[in-house]
DNA sequence: AATGAATGAGTCTTCATTCAT
DNA sequence: TATGAATGAAGACTCATTCAT
């Protein structure tokens, strides 16, 4: 004989097994909406459905539980991608450079988790660690994969000799600043960036650039000698110095 | 008894107009580095050389003083950005977008007026009119310089037909992202990027990219569908559909 | 299916009953190690080989577990201290004293018991009739029996006419303040007290002190009249008063 | 012509010069009462009659809030007591230890500074660095004073030749525990411990100890043998053999 | 006008206690 | 019984903002 009381609702249910992921889930949609230092661990208990204490359970601080979103979702992107490719090796390594622009859009770019990236180079001056986190368990590891493509192009002939290093930075850029434009003004714009069109013009410079008849003189550049970092400024100058 | 008057204090007379200028030019610093969250308003009185009091006598609050930040240095960009319109029209195409390219960094990516660029980008989408305000006058303004050399490049059988209005924003990408980099992951971590090693590398990858024998199929791309913005997932589901 | 009858599991069928004492005895050394408001339930069961639920099953709350600990664990130490009491009684009184200090060291002092001394001190204030119970059962018990010996050796004539009472206190204060120490400063800082050599000047000032020629007029300490307690301060008033 | 609206009572006043005094008051007392851990700031604050924030004005932490207790009142005692004796140079060792004592009790034990000991003596284990502070700023120096004076009267003859370095640790013993004692037993119990009559016992004990005939033979403590730290139970094992 | 001392709401984090399993 | 996942109240600490001076 059961009493239909509260207790068939009962305050919280067992759920040793989802909980991690329900709140990482939680949590890349909080990060990716506030920012690291705005975002309140209480929202991504809440949002996952869980106390305050419970994320604590799981992840023993707010570093942690970004690390851990890296971590779980981010970070195996590009072996994915890798492990793909290395299925076809025999393309060409313009295949491969398209092959892996588009996948990372398709797997990173174009999901939520790409807000991560909008994160790190925002707060990464304020959180030291975790910019230097992002950087080796992601950042390092898509340009090594994309320097080894182009290393291997230029050595086989298939591609020019080029500052494959730099290539690589290069070439990632337009991706960057894809994923963080879909979420800075296109928010607040009637921009409406196409990912396709800017992705397939991506490739396409990536291959011929604007292909001109008399590409400028090399030595031109020669010319430009600031380097970074400028001289600081001090605060009574005129900004306008600036 | 101290005698007040203008010759015996020339320096304070000054001062009471200056001020508003000088704090914008250190939370500019500050915003930049910090993003809005993380900026401290006491941080930015230090840096401009007044106490925070003195901040609130400008600028009611921290909200206001990032607008003001944001509309006032605006200005210098504009200007900036025009300057670089209405030369160099005797050159040929390629000429004149590598001029661009290098006056871009010279004249701005180089300088403080660049955390303009990072601080827009975070928080255009938490203040939209700022961010219209600044693509409207700025971003646009560049965008339609430079899709307007490389249309008359087309025109004139210089370069390839491409689609010049994405490619005019993967051609800025670049600088965008060396601008933010310089201030984010170039502070946290040992990467210490060589701008000049970083422009040389994009301004030859404008011109012939990786240049292969064999660019892949241009329809190769069609395979890829998802559009943005794709659905956002509720925290229950399975997180592999992030 | 597993039978699970006394012969099968003969370990397990002592658990049950073992299984408070086992508690007890964590508990004993993390509220020694911690006091009671830095001891953390989830260390005792953890050192109890326990779940935490477990040792509310046992002990309705924290307190009350306290409260157990020191019933239970105070009881061995009165008998200890009865122990002591009986034996000795035909040698000299300053052997007997002597007798008594290694004693309580080797019996007490260099054991787990002597956490419990630290606690109650510690807590005493807080959880009243655990410190009267110490109190009346056991400490009083071995100052009246060492007052005793003493007040025997000044009846004899084999010391000096002292105030027996307070010397009894004195006496015993170097043990204590030893226990205590292993388990404080010990820990923390390289002092490594050496209890043999720190017992030996004990005893060895038990029955000279430090043996000066002149011993100070005794009514020197008239001079000092400040008795407890001492009126509390407000704080705006000056603290020099402290 | 003044409007006598609530502008009369203002929300707070400014008063940066005894601040600092205030609040160490009022820290000593909350500390005093709590112990360290379980110490508010807001009750130290209220306690002060200031805010929760201005304490952090003054104070960057808890922790360092008691360091500066400590460093603001308890470890200028010994100096005080230090100088003062040089002062009387000419008087004998034995005096010079009375006075000594006397000083500690009138200076510091019978303060609520002296709550201070009992505070650090719980929860060192705990607060590592606390202890090792406390331990480096007051009670070396205290043992160092005394060990000076102890080996002076070595040296002259005036007392036996004895290990002055514990003997400065048994010498002190008494004192700490009489602060202990005022705070844990005599709030619980009617003890009542008179502490004149404690440091007189004490005094006369320091100079004579208990003066027997005939003392114990000294190589009686070599039948002692356990030496600390002791074997660690496990907890399964019956506490009884503890 | 300028200062910076003072405030207190807000957030991370801990841990005694509860309770579904 | 036993477990340990889940809770949520409580406390340290920060910082935008206010306001006495």
């Amino acid at each position: 004989m059961k009493h239909c009381t509260r207790q068939d609702t009962p305050r919280w249910e067992r759920r040793k097994e989802d909980r991690p992921q329900e709140i990482l889930c939680a949590a890349v949609q909080v990060f990716g909406e506030k920012g690291f230092a705005c975002a309140k661990l209480e929202e991504v208990a809440k949002k996952a459905g869980v106390s305050k204490g419970t994320v604590y359970l799981y992840y023993p601080n707010k570093e942690e539980l970004l690390k851990s979103v890296v971590r779980e979702y981010v970070s195996p992107i590009v072996n994915t991608v890798r492990a793909e490719q290395s299925q076809q090796q025999n393309q060409s390594c313009a295949a491969q450079i398209e092959h892996a622009i588009w996948q990372w859009w398709q797997k990173y770019g174009s999901t939520e988790l790409s807000a991560i990236t909008k994160l790190i180079l925002n707060e990464s001056a304020s959180f030291p660690e975790l910019g230097r986190f992002f950087y080796e368990e992601v950042i390092r590891a898509w340009w090594i994969y994309l320097q080894e493509i182009l290393d291997k192009g230029v050595k086989s002939g298939e591609f020019s000799p080029i500052d494959t290093e730099y290539a690589a930075k290069v070439l990632c850029s337009p991706l960057v600043t894809l994923a963080v434009w879909k979420r800075s003004m296109d928010v607040c714009c009637d921009t409406h960036t196409d990912p396709q069109r800017y992705i397939k013009a991506h490739v396409q410079w990536c291959f011929m650039g604007c292909n001109p008849k008399h590409p400028p003189n090399r030595n031109h550049t020669a010319r430009f000698g600031r380097i970074w970092p400028y001289p600081r400024q001090t605060p009574a100058k005129a900004p306008h110095g600036l």
